[in-house]
DNA sequence: TGTACATCAGTGAACGCGCGTTCACTGATGTAC
DNA sequence: TGTACATCAGTGAACGCGCGTTCACTGATGTAC
């Protein structure tokens, strides 16, 4: 991996740029760290000089932030494959979407979620990531399934999962379930029906106990009749 | 701030010891970031020589940690405080006393909770916090509003509210509503009842126009009645 | 009460390191005539 | 077809910086006699 690169031909600057995101993609994935990412290594694993890395990225930030929002745009298209169908389905699916994009690429997420925005502003590829699912919860209220404002809405539900797979990422030492996939998926379910039970609650709430009776009576009816899924 | 400190008395060094620490706390504040946290910014913040501050802490890490497990001792006082009565109740008193929590010190709880952990295995500050974040859930089984294990339950409950927090600290620049307080609020309650509600839903669910006339439904029915909070 | 001495809080100067970045250059590739 | 020249991908060496850390030291404070 260390080999010199041999030079690309007149008008082929950008087979270097594509080597040296690539490089970094690596670095980061073998690594598990941001730290690992200096200029240095990125051009050395590239087989190239280190001030090549400047010929196609203005600073070393710039070259961070290419890695990230490339790795972004895979959840672009998740999100629009998981789009259709029922709405509250769909928005399950993005959600267990979006959990499985973090947890293959932790680093990257990491660094765009997680980190002191060094630009100021919501980093463009989660506010695209953001208006998909704002638009799959305009169509949840639309069928009425949920109701409120879906901005607000979709805040919440973004919470709920930003929440369950940072806390994997950063602290997997924490006494996690074996099955990661079933954890998410009771995750993203919690959230979804907590949000269309929430706004169906009265001010005043009953005691512990008679709100369990309650929900246990709303699940027996509900499992009183059966239903495909 | 930059004023010469006096010489401690002899046997009084643990003076120093506040004093740097206190130093770093501040620091942590008002950069609003770990990197401003250098040895020598602490010590010059202290007003005293940097080396000094290895009389009292062995490298840097000690000193990050220090700083850290402090503030979180705080949180140990704040869930106990909110302990006592219906535990469904003060289930929610305790996520909104952590969510606070995380918005007061939120570089304190950026570098115990969203950074790849220096040190392995769960910082003990937080398995304490989880420890009785734990009783409380159990406290809820047994009164059976939760069903199900209790450290599995809180897992989710724990994700929700520090998903929330932790992206009202990394992303401030996100279409926020106004009242953050409300935010949480709103949160923590949809995290405990979806939780509530969850473990009572039958395998196979209904198709989302009947699932909303049922939690309709039975949301009239809950507030056909008056309950005190 | 006075003095020599041990203790200990704290210092000044320097070390080595890895980092991002700069700058003058090289040499293969293509182009004009 | 040959040659002078412009272009451009990429290099080597070095710069300055701030960092954590080390080490030999200083000088006020307390103690023993």
């Amino acid at each position: 991996m260390t080999t010199r690169r041999v030079r690309a031909r007149r008008g082929a600057g950008l087979l270097l740029r594509e080597e040296i995101l690539r490089a970094a993609e690596d670095l980061l994935a073998e690594s598990g760290t941001e730290d690992a990412l200096t200029l240095r290594a990125v051009a050395l694993r590239a087989g190239v000089s280190t001030p090549s890395v400047y010929l196609h990225f203005a600073d070393k930030e710039a070259l961070v932030e290419a890695v990230c929002l490339r790795v972004w745009d895979e959840l672009g298209r998740l999100f629009t494959d998981n789009l259709g169908g029922d709405p509250f389905l769909a928005l399950g699916r993005c959600g267990r979407a979006y959990a499985r994009f973090a947890l293959d690429h932790p680093v990257q997420y990491r660094v765009l979620m997680l980190r002191p925005s060094a630009t100021p502003g919501v980093p463009p590829a989660a506010a695209q990531a953001f208006r998909h699912m704002v638009s799959v919860v305009t169509a949840c209220v639309e069928t009425r399934v949920l109701e409120g404002d879906p901005e607000e809405l979709a805040l919440g539900l973004w919470s709920a999962v930003h929440g369950c797979v940072s806390l994997l990422i950063a602290q997997p030492s924490f006494p996690w379930p074996r099955d990661k996939e079933a954890l998410i998926d009771r995750i993203v379910r919690i959230a979804g029906f907590g949000t269309a039970l929430y706004s169906r609650l009265p001010q005043s709430l009953p005691p512990s106990e008679e709100l369990a009776a309650g929900l246990d009576d709303f699940g027996v009816r509900l499992a009183a009749r059966s239903w495909e899924a």
